[in-house]
DNA sequence: CACGTTAGCCTTACGCTGTAAGGCCGTCAA
DNA sequence: TTGACGGCCTTACAGCGTAAGGCTAACGTG
């Protein structure tokens, strides 16, 4: 019955596995099935192997979360040299709200996971260096990279646990949400969905880039 | 072999298990053991109980995850009446980072429950009542709660991941991970780390206030 | 009193999970 | 030819969430 194990008897020589492979079929399971789906076997089955090979290549399934995590980081694009810091600033977070976008488990799994990995800390020394270049002093660096972070982990954290996606699939949730309540036990609430987050142009992905800006222009060099 | 059944055969009868019990059994059991404990056999057995009989009160596993992230809701101070706009977000921002440190477990929760509860509804309700009543429109509230929160969310998340809890310890552990290091592989995370975060009065959770007061002082009623 | 109903808890069982331990085969070095 | 080794597989185990059904004690009603 194992007939995937068709590189044993038959001898044709199946790619190797590598930690790398094993962590790219993890990610794409996850994209697809979700992170509910990152089991052993489930990763072990589209490398044509079974769950136990996989420990010949990474430590474990913390160890695989690590990597996912730390190939998420490697997708965002660093700051660039040369340009001014706030622009800077504004392209690395909207590539990286399109790569946790583009991986919608990758958030959930941050706060679990204490060691970052060589492309996430590549890509925090980057960052840092961008501020540093552009005037900022240590102490107000630290302070930039923190509020910016905290406000795209944030703002992602929320975008990916909405129950919709946007356009017209958010109208129709928020509103049986609404409608399941008391009449006017959430006034306030029931006024902003009524008057705004259910309008037809209301999308609130378009909240990042307010949000972004006002941060931005909020923060300057020197202490 | 049930010894734990004594309420059955003896007749010492024993509190009945509602719903609340249970939830609040597990968020104590969660801020004790941590998220990964919280299997139903786990939750359970303080409450004298079996696992089973936890289903005539729940619906299940995540119906008791989404119980706990509405009880630390609950937790969280509202928005003051007759108070201005900024202090009342600036106090409910300081009680819920609080109560979201209080239960590490809830921020990580936060990303996988769509249905809010009656604790969080009310929540949002006074945030969003208190920014109207300051005076900002619609939108505008919209974008200022997104704002806020995501902020604080963010914070927090990052606040959690950390591997240690301020002070020595912070400092050891990052010392710990900059010595496993190319010497100058991240020059700017080692010198944000050396001259910076590994100083000794340094606590990465006095930037929450920086933050804070940045984006509460950048926010303003109108359009 | 006796009765049927019901609430509340327990028991058993099933298909999952991550992973420890060890076996087997094909290739390569000597 | 022999031995070692890398790479994968098999088996097994404890623990998971929960479906299905059984038992007991208490209660409403005659």
């Amino acid at each position: 019955m194992p007939e995937g194990g068709k590189g044993r008897r038959g001898t044709p020589p199946r790619a190797p596995l590598s930690r790398e492979r094993v962590i790219r079929a993890a990610v794409e399971l996850a994209d697809q099935k979700g992170s509910a789906a990152l089991t052993m076997r489930a990763i072990a089955q589209p490398l044509g192997v079974e769950a136990m090979s996989l420990y010949h290549h990474v430590a474990g399934r913390e160890d695989i979360l690590d990597g996912m995590v730390d190939a998420v980081f490697g997708e965002i694009e660093l700051p660039a040299h040369g340009t001014d810091w706030k622009s800077a600033m504004r392209r690395r977070a909207l590539s990286a709200r399109a790569a946790l976008l583009r991986h919608p488990w990758a958030i959930g799994l941050m706060d679990s996971r204490a060691q970052p990995g060589p492309a996430t800390l590549r890509h925090h020394d980057a960052v840092i260096g961008a501020l540093r270049t552009g005037g900022f002093s240590v102490p107000m660096t630290a302070r930039a990279v923190s509020l910016i972070d905290s406000y795209l982990y944030g703002f992602v954290l929320q975008e990916v646990g909405l129950p919709f996606k946007g356009g017209a699939e958010q109208a129709e949730a928020a509103g049986v949400l609404l409608n399941g309540m008391p009449a006017d036990a959430y006034p306030h609430l029931a006024e902003l969905a009524a008057e705004h987050v259910l309008k037809p142009g209301y999308d609130y992905a378009d909240e990042f880039a307010f949000g972004l800006a006002l941060v931005l222009d909020a923060l300057h060099p020197d202490e």
